[in-house]
DNA sequence: ATACACCTTTGACTTAACTCCAAGGTCAAT
DNA sequence: ATTGACCTTGGAGTTAAGTCAAAGGTGTAT
């Protein structure tokens, strides 16, 4: 058991951000103690780790919460509901991963541009290396 | 050229969007008409999209001005520079990208795991599917 | 020449997501 | 029994990123 500056020391963030979380029905204590203390439980870390991380990579906290409150109920018959909310998620997903990927190439031409081989003059800002990226996929089409 | 309306609608964006990304120096139409109308040429739509993109994956416009600051200026010796600032933009994307490649495996399996499979009752939250995930790669790790 | 859709600026307002503050209770250590 | 680090609540303040509104200029169509 967490308590509140426990846990926000542990995943590094602020107190009072989990007190936010609470209060936004994000994540709530699994317990209090005697004198009203929040305690956390492990798998109350889990689930914070996981809206930090879901954060990072861009998503709301209502984006979020709605990946939070995703569950497979076989008794209720909600089950295609479900995965409709799944795939348009994981739709989301690999948008943002298509979309990285091609950052990572940019900045990686970037990079050996730099510093690196012959072609230093070729690459010289981040949108140059998309391009260059774009021309490599689509037709050859200049304009200066 | 595209007045501000114009390239607004083009990128599913409000115009005053465009006059806020101006005043924070993200993108200066690269010219004014006559009677100061903004225009912005094929190469601004483009820095737009690139900003949008970034906006997306999760970077603040603070790292998106960082990113389209990024010039290999040969003549200058500050190429090394370049290159720090390269790299860690390089590293941030690649653990964004380790997330959300975290995400798309939960979301396939909470995916395949619904309505699908005999086993629908393994993975009912995205918690479990990432915990399985987990248990996958490290040890087994039992905890109730 | 007058609508009308579009543009200008300045400045105020909104929303999401925190972050801080005040006034006070808890609890282990001196 | 009192200090000090921790916790409580309620509510106000902040920051990033827009979004809107007012007052007025532009430009093409009737």
């Amino acid at each position: 058991m967490y308590r509140i500056g426990e846990l926000a020391k542990a995943c590094n963030i602020n107190h009072d951000t989990l007190r936010f979380y609470e209060k936004n029905a994000l994540l709530t204590p699994s317990s209090r103690s005697e004198s009203g203390y929040r305690l956390y439980t492990e798998k109350d870390k889990d689930i914070l780790e996981f809206i930090l991380r879901a954060k990072n990579v861009g998503f709301t906290l209502s984006e979020i919460k709605e990946l939070l409150s995703i569950e497979v109920d076989k008794a209720n018959n909600a089950c295609a509901d479900v995965k409709t909310l799944v795939d348009t998620k994981l739709q989301t997903v690999e948008n943002k991963l298509a979309e990285l990927i091609r950052f990572q190439a940019s900045l990686k031409r970037l990079s050996d541009a730099c510093c690196g081989g012959e072609e230093s003059a070729e690459h010289c800002t981040i949108l140059e290396a998309l391009e260059s990226d774009t021309n490599a996929v689509r037709h050859e089409h200049h304009h200066d």
